[in-house]
DNA sequence: AATATAGTTGAAGAATTGCTCAACTGTTTA
DNA sequence: TAAACAGTTGAGCAATTCTTCAACTATATT
């Protein structure tokens, strides 16, 4: 047994699909931009990351800004560090967070851009 | 019974708290954003974003390029659709899709910048 | 009118995800 | 060294989501 076919229709425009098909990435990039806006596609994340472009702050201020357990805020932050979207820098017993570069900005200012029309 | 303690921890730079607070915006509005970016969120759906950046296509093609059924494209083209993030022209029977505004593309290529490092 | 094709739709099931709870670690302070 | 507090973690549950399947609509062709 052969690769199955490509999908379950004729391609209506074979010279089209062709041309595109030129210019598409690999899926493995679309995954992995994929998995990025993940992370923005929460609305306790995005208020975490758009808090953290004002200052740092520790997660026990976090979770009373955004009226959110610590515990939730804790593993949303798990999540944003393993994507690299937050570092952080202990001080005894608090962690301060903090974003992890411009990029998370830019992003976000583009989301808001588009929502506002 | 009144309103509960707003998190489960006390709030450790009431300062900090009290500045942040000032500058953030209303729950609403990272509710849309994160709806936007759930758009983003599923590999799918980028991959029929980015191939439609290159130009309009329709069900099938996009089917076939993809290499996904096309119920599943539709069903993703629908959801793309009610986010007003693609627009379509019906040819006969044939519905051809295209990106409804310039921000799509300005969002991915942010996405792409970033995973690039 | 009958058939074929492009596309849409809703239900169903599997997979993922976000929060809660309770237990835990690590650091500081009494 | 014991208590207190900031934060982390894993299990469990409810909610959401993505795909498949089968039935459906709409347009074109014969």
């Amino acid at each position: 047994m052969g690769k199955q076919p490509l999908c379950d229709c004729d391609i209506i425009h074979e010279d089209v699909v062709a041309e595109v098909r030129g210019k598409i990435f690999e899926k493995g990039r679309y995954n992995d931009l994929a998995s990025l806006y993940k992370m923005f596609a929460d609305s306790t994340r995005v208020r975490i990351l758009h808090a953290l472009e004002c200052r740092e702050m520790c997660v026990c201020d976090l979770a009373a800004l955004l009226d959110v357990t610590k515990s939730a805020v804790s593993h949303q932050l798990k999540s944003l560090r393993l994507s690299n979207l937050v570092k952080f820098r202990r001080e005894g017993k608090i962690v301060f967070y903090s974003l992890a570069d411009s990029h998370v900005k830019d992003i976000l200012d583009r989301g808001f851009e588009h929502i506002d029309e």
